[in-house]
DNA sequence: TCACATTTGTAAAAAACTCTTCAAATATTT
DNA sequence: AAATATTTGAAGAGTTTTTTACAAATGTGA
């Protein structure tokens, strides 16, 4: 296929019967919804019978209209996806077979279906209850997401007081879950394959009243039957392993929020900690 | 028609099933072009039966099938007469003043710039470090970085043998040091504010003859100093904090690709932990 | 005007698609 | 662990769509 339909139909137009015409002149408005209808309807708009459709998709080379359908379709995908997202800079620079090219695209493409789907409302909800300090905070995380959920911890923590990582998985729960007190936030990570552990620790913290939220995977993990407020992301990527971009995209957006919803205190907070990294000489000068 | 087709599907996300949910998720993505096939192949592609695909478009209040697809029809025809695709799928849905858009939008931005940037032969000779089993391999994070060089470290130990995470920067190091060999490989992570400690590392490590990959962010730390396998990612973002997304995106393609190369081995090892995993019934299963 | 070729539509056959039923599989509750 | 409820897909009935066959209509050249 190496010409779009409508150019097809342009370049023969001179050659077509009257009949022809007509459906050419009704496929070109409003190209190409104009086409994904049935045969039927097309052929109805454009006042012909439907065997004259059938006829013309063949003339132009297809096997028939579905084949003729298909090709419009592939050809509006392209459309809409278009050159904003497809072929941008970056994908000239790089080989399209080269491995960063195919996951970079997967992930561009998971971060715009996650962010799409994400219920702004719930979303804002989770930055409030983060934002609020008279609520203690929990971080958890499972084997994989532990690292997401230690820079998590990490970020909040110079942001505002009361926040706890609990660390693994372990027998040290408990101790943990002693201090949890109603209204505190329990954040947990879930992704496939889903803990055991994890969904009862959830148990546990929604039956002393604390408010979870769930960051998960497009599949949502079972810990949602505690928690109203779930924000999941598309991980899937051309590899063995899940993709966490779209995860910690979510994150770092969250801590932005709350770091700007609590500025007037975080200010200070992060003024002292500059402040004693210059004492420690822990960091160069940025240059 | 009051409510967009993907409006309705987002709105009833929360109490759709496993298997609806993935039907959805095809939907939205490349939306709304998926969904003008027929039901069978939107079923195929989902990986979802006919009966479902037909039960939900009832579910979100359509007669039937060919009643949902002339409103997509629809939707569609206005969107391409309209402003095309200007913004994405994902921009409309999210209103523009959003923090989650403004976020996204400049990591996209960041995505772009620095995948565009990378030498694509720089970052094979990484993954060919990374992969070769003769070659021990050291993971060190900073502050800032320590939850990066956790997550590759988790996935490289199931990976491969040979990899150490030198866990904090503190008084431990020399114990490591002593057993870095001519050849080995230390990943060292470092970016803004760069730190004087890793600094240090690294130059001990590169006296010992190791093999160096820095992974830092567009500035580049001064670790350069010691190797030419640089890795970097643009970072800014509108927030007080430096974004890590781009940074993760690199390292699971370098995760993706180390996989690959090491395949036939690789297998065995998650095989086994899979039986692991299985035997201590630490995870729920897959549903 | 007639003979012939081309175009077009009707009607029915063939194919594909959509939807409903029902039973198996899975999850949840007791 | 059993009972119950829910979810899911296979199968097939019913419908629509697509294609084909054929004849009517239209156009063309002698």
């Amino acid at each position: 296929m190496l010409t779009s339909i409508s150019e097809r139909l342009q370049d023969r137009f001179d050659s077509l019967t009257r009949a022809e015409r007509q459906l050419v002149a009704v496929i070109t408005e409003n190209y190409p919804v104009s086409g994904l209808g049935s045969i039927t309807s097309l052929a109805e708009r454009a006042q012909v019978s439907t065997p004259t459709v059938a006829r013309l998709v063949q003339k132009i080379g297809f096997k028939g209209f579905p084949e003729f359908q298909a090709q419009l379709r592939s050809e509006l995908e392209a459309t809409i996806s278009g050159p904003i997202a497809k072929h941008d800079t970056w994908a000239e620079a790089v080989p399209d077979s080269h491995i960063l090219n195919q996951f970079t695209e997967a992930v561009m493409s998971n971060i715009k279906t996650s962010i799409g789907q994400i219920n702004t409302e719930t979303f804002d909800q989770c930055c409030t209850l983060l934002a609020d300090k008279e609520r203690a905070i929990y971080v958890v995380g499972g084997r994989i997401t532990r690292a997401m959920a230690d820079y998590f911890f990490l970020h909040l923590q110079v942001i505002r007081p009361g926040i706890t990582h609990i660390q693994a998985i372990s027998n040290a729960w408990p101790h943990y879950l002693l201090n949890i007190e109603r209204g505190d936030v329990v954040v947990i990570f879930d992704v496939r394959r889903y803990e055991n552990s994890t969904l009862k620790l959830a148990e546990l913290a929604a039956a002393k009243g604390a408010e979870i939220i769930l960051i998960t995977d497009q599949w949502v993990s079972p810990v949602s039957k505690y928690t109203k407020r779930v924000l999941s992301s598309k991980i899937t990527v051309p590899s063995a392993w899940d993709s966490s971009v779209t995860t910690l995209l979510l994150l770092e957006t969250i801590i932005a929020q709350v770091q700007q919803a609590t500025w007037p205190e975080t200010r200070s907070r992060m003024q002292e900690l500059e402040a004693m990294f210059d004492d420690t000489k822990f960091f160069r000068k940025f240059t």
